[in-house]
DNA sequence: ATGCCCTCTCCAGCGGCTGGAGGGTCAAGG
DNA sequence: CCTTGACCCTCCAGCCGCTGGAGAGGGCAT
């Protein structure tokens, strides 16, 4: 299979296939004119990596996936320790996120929105951050 | 006022400061030293930008805040659009997060965690996203 | 041989810093 | 006057995870 079939088939870009041979995620053989000959295994760890990817973990953590995806020996526990370190590091992203969303939208409720120049959203990114108007 | 002093002031790192120069967003001035030389204004510009970083907004974003925010005659009307824009981001970003937050929770629910190889997470990453297995 | 699409490698850039190398400046103390 | 040490300077490289583009070669139909 060549690149361009297995980027069908796995959803992702040629660019991004090339790249994970590049870091050692796969390694693709190689046939005479030079192209890559990618297996059907090739084609499975790519479509795993793509999902692991779409779920937001990080390359490294996919690297440690793939390994314990292809472990036939692997504890479950294993896998499970890197989801859940995962988990907690969306968990905290989604706080930070819904902090800012919160001040925003304070911020915003407050702002006349219309022509004139005063304006509690540059106001209160000009102040300290928790100092009200009063 | 030299730049460790402005560093404390503002709450921004040293480097973080030079880089704002670097791309614009401050030009302070230069003593004979070859020094950077900030006035009060810049302070209050580097400290306007840390709170718009630290609510996200990017740094061409806070670009076009801070020219509101230098600007007498804004109309309030652009800063919210602005910050209007950046909240649908946000909140955008919380919803693709909690879109992987519920799925990784769905598969560690079902990983018993142990040191059997048989692992939920890893067959939910290898199959089809909606596939349930059945 | 032509044309077209596929593939290859290598380099550069995105955002927003951050670290480090290698050097100049300034104030205090001996 | 000299040294020490904290501060400041510039420039380059790297982080993550790709992505775009240049320039060249391969494969197949006509």
């Amino acid at each position: 299979m060549n690149i361009g079939e297995v980027s069908a088939a796995s959803g992702l870009p040629i660019k991004t296939i090339r790249y994970y041979e590049d870091i050692d995620l796969i390694r693709p053989a190689r046939g005479r004119n030079g192209y890559r000959a990618f297996s059907e295994a090739d084609v499975h760890k790519l479509t795993f990596l793509g999902r692991a990817r779409s779920l937001g973990f990080s390359i490294e953590d996919c690297r440690t996936l793939l390994s314990l995806y292809e472990d036939r020996g692997r504890a479950s526990a294993d896998v499970k320790e890197v989801a859940r370190g995962h988990l907690a590091r969306i968990a905290g992203k989604i706080e930070e996120l819904e902090a800012m969303r919160r001040a925003l939208e304070g911020l915003i409720d407050k702002c006349h929105g219309d022509g004139r120049p005063d304006c509690p959203i540059l106001e209160g990114l000009a102040r300290p951050a928790g100092a009200a108007g009063g």
